[in-house]
DNA sequence: ATCCGGGTTGAATAAATATTCATTCCGGCA
DNA sequence: TGCCGGAATGAATATTTATTCAACCCGGAT
């Protein structure tokens, strides 16, 4: 038995767009309770969506969830909490990283340029490192950068000189240029 | 019945060490598979960990993976799959709703372009996935590409034009262009 | 030496979660 | 109008995952 038909009374709204907006509304809720706080399995978001007057089963629930996306993960107490996906806007930024900046300088051998193109070598290993904390400054003069073990490719921006680009890499690698 | 005195034999450990020590493979081989492939349930992963010589139960796996605090989510093509918490696509955000665009759907954010180069970032763990449909259509616009977890480098054949390259990619990212 | 405690594990089981199946509610179309 | 198809949903169920319990191994303290 459905209740949709009970709960939404605006007449100017056919059925299907309140069912819609009641899915969406309960959407949002569920990605509002499960930011604010730990919860640790469906029946426990059940009773807080009830709370704000959703009725509906674990059944349902499931789904939403794995609509949202929302992944079941531990946290650092060893529980278990449901987590939303991140936004890309919200990106991690290396903090540790940034500050050990010696270690770079010993890590990065050498930077040559073809083109739109700069080759970064570095010592074996410290490639991905390196560039990590290159993809955190997100350089308008750096399209991406994709690293191997020893080496980093860079793209360049358009237009970009390489003396420009050495001015940005020494901010990560110090020594550099 | 434990096989552990059964499996170790260099004389040179002890039986601590040698039981720590195969945890801790064990940890590491976990982290490795998870992160190179799709895994959608601990049986699975306990088959790929069979392969590589690990033997133990479901209900091992199942606390590995919370200390690991590895979560299971859903991907873009709505199958269960387990993450990595290194990696940043699943942390506790508060304020930011899901912000799907459908270029977040298919787990791309971006695509630019400098000179016969098209650089994709794409959700942490993604890349290499979105590569592999790029591969997988053989366009002749595209020489090749090569993806590192987030980015992914393609290279365009000579004189294909941005607008050329981005229809070609809508038709693996939907929403791109 | 003997006990105690912490850590690891498997088997069995409990708990949690996903899916199947059936139903309802439309909206579109012949 | 009546029929078809898709979306949403709940109940029941299947599947998956976490935990309980007992056993074992060791190291250190008594």
């Amino acid at each position: 038995m459905h209740t949709d038909k009970n709960v939404y009374l605006c007449p100017r709204e056919t059925k299907i767009e309140s069912r819609m907006k009641n899915k969406d509304s309960r959407l949002e809720a569920i990605k509002m309770i499960v930011s604010a706080q730990d919860i640790s399995n469906q029946e426990e978001l059940l009773r807080e969506l009830a709370k704000v007057g959703f009725r509906l089963t674990q059944a349902t629930l499931s789904r939403d969830l794995k609509q949202l996306k929302v992944a079941k993960a531990t946290n650092a107490f060893g529980k278990y909490i449901y987590v939303l996906p991140a936004s890309p806007l919200y990106r991690r930024v290396s903090d540790s990283h940034l500050t050990s900046s010696s270690l770079h300088q010993a890590g990065a051998l050498s930077v040559k340029f073809s083109g739109n193109i700069a080759v970064v070598h570095t010592l074996p290993g410290h490639a991905s490192h390196i560039a990590y904390d290159i993809d955190n400054k997100r350089f308008e003069e750096f399209l991406g950068t994709l690293a191997g073990d020893d080496t980093i490719i860079l793209v360049l921006a358009d237009g970009v000189m390489p003396a420009t680009a050495l001015r940005r890499l020494a901010e990560v690698i110090p020594g550099v240029g």
